[in-house]
DNA sequence: CCCTGATTCGC
DNA sequence: GCGAATCAGG
């Protein structure tokens, strides 16, 4: 794909937003890349980005309160979990199946050491999707429409595409893996 | 090692 | 115009 208005449109507003060149490139997805990104800034004129440069004489000394900034920083995690998480589900089946095994596998409350073979993901662990990096593990943990949805977070491995070992080898194998993940919990329960 | 933006240059 | 590769830096 290319540049077309609404994507420079987009760019353009993101960019001034604050986001960082590889946050925006994954907000417009398509496998843009942060130098895609980094180019068109710098075609368009708009790098060299800093607050209220334009009036740059009388620079504002006054912080934002903390409590308000914390305020923004929720809100920004809301609005950004609800959005961009569909696509991910309507776009691969994967991640569908995972979806609708997820809830299942979180609620699994095992405190001792785990098997190799669960899918437990510590809740420390778990990322949200602003936490997620191109080397975290990008399985989906709970329910999309909730705002305690949550990705695995663990550190890909080589060959596994998005997903970590684990859950790759889930991910390749669903219905084998689905088989036996209904076996163990019902010897568990 | 993670990340950031800036720059270059072949396409 | 585009963006991968590279650079310089936090």
């Amino acid at each position: 794909m290319s540049w077309t208005d609404e994507r420079v449109e987009l760019l353009r507003k993101l960019w001034l937003e604050g986001l960082s060149a590889s946050q925006i490139a994954a907000e417009l997805a398509d496998g843009l890349t942060r130098n895609a990104v980094i180019g068109k800034v710098h075609r368009l004129g708009l790098s060299g980005r800093t607050k209220g440069a334009a009036t740059a004489e009388d620079e504002e000394p006054v912080q934002e309160p903390e409590i308000a900034q914390e305020t923004q920083h929720s809100t920004q995690k809301i609005e950004a979990c609800a959005a961009p998480v569909m696509p991910m589900v309507v776009g691969n089946t994967v991640l569908a199946v995972a979806i609708e095994d997820a809830p299942v596998e979180a609620q699994a409350p095992v405190p001792e050491p785990l098997p190799k073979m669960d899918v437990v993901v510590p809740l420390s662990e778990r990322v949200t999707i602003l936490e997620l990096r191109e080397s975290t593990c990008r399985w989906p943990i709970g329910d999309p429409t909730q705002p305690d949805f949550r990705f695995c977070g663990a550190h890909k491995a080589p060959g596994t595409g998005p997903y970590c070992t684990y859950h790759s080898r889930i991910a390749y194998q669903p219905q084998q893996d689905r088989r036996r993940i209904a076996k163990m919990q019902q010897k568990s329960a």
